[in-house]
DNA sequence: TCACCACTTTCCATGTCGGAAAGAGTGACC
DNA sequence: GGTCACTCTTTCCGACATGGAAAGTGGTGA
């Protein structure tokens, strides 16, 4: 098990953005809908947080037009997977892993 | 292992407050001076986390003079644990447990 | 051109947060 | 009794985050 250097991040702690985050985790990629209705959240939040975690450079922004409409897919970037472990070996640790 | 409840609690989300928690779910009581230095903020914040914590039902707050000093004391109530224990069940569970 | 879809952005009202500083309660000391 | 020190509490404040509603944008098809 490779130990992951805990760090605290708030842009991941938020609670919407560290749904979407997980989610990312286990795909490759997820579409923009999707993501939207696993997180509960309506489309103007959403991509509000997602414009963050894209700044934030965590989450890569994909759009394409698939089937004639304009699909947008989310997917985690390097930077936003060593962010993510890095926090949620944090939690582990605040929390006593 | 008995499962609990997964519970998202934004109460007990907050950075400071899931420190303060993080500590006191490992130990009977902990000194308010200790928490504080541990969780590495002011007086009148974590005082004032505190008090959310306490107002919550989550943290139980017991003064007391000793070695003629005043002395606060923290800990959890069991509504406390509970919380707390159905957040990080949470909190696993979005990240992948 | 117009309607539509899938987001984006803006506007706004509310809530949270932490720092600074003043306040309060208790015991110690003279 | 009065003053001081210590240990939190509370208030005041400006900064920032957040979500809902609604308007806006860009591409597509009728």
């Amino acid at each position: 098990m490779t130990a992951v250097e805990p760090r605290f991040d708030a842009v991941v702690h938020a609670p919407p953005r560290l749904q979407v985050c997980g989610l990312l985790a286990v795909v490759d990629t997820m579409e923009f809908a999707t993501v939207r209705d696993q997180v509960g959240v309506s489309d103007s939040v959403l991509s509000k947080h997602v414009k963050q975690l894209e700044e934030a450079g965590y989450v890569q922004v994909h759009k394409a037009t698939r089937a004639s409409r304009q699909r947008t897919s989310l997917s985690l970037t390097a930077a936003g997977r060593t962010a993510f472990d890095a926090h949620v070996a944090e939690l582990r640790r605040i929390t006593g892993g």
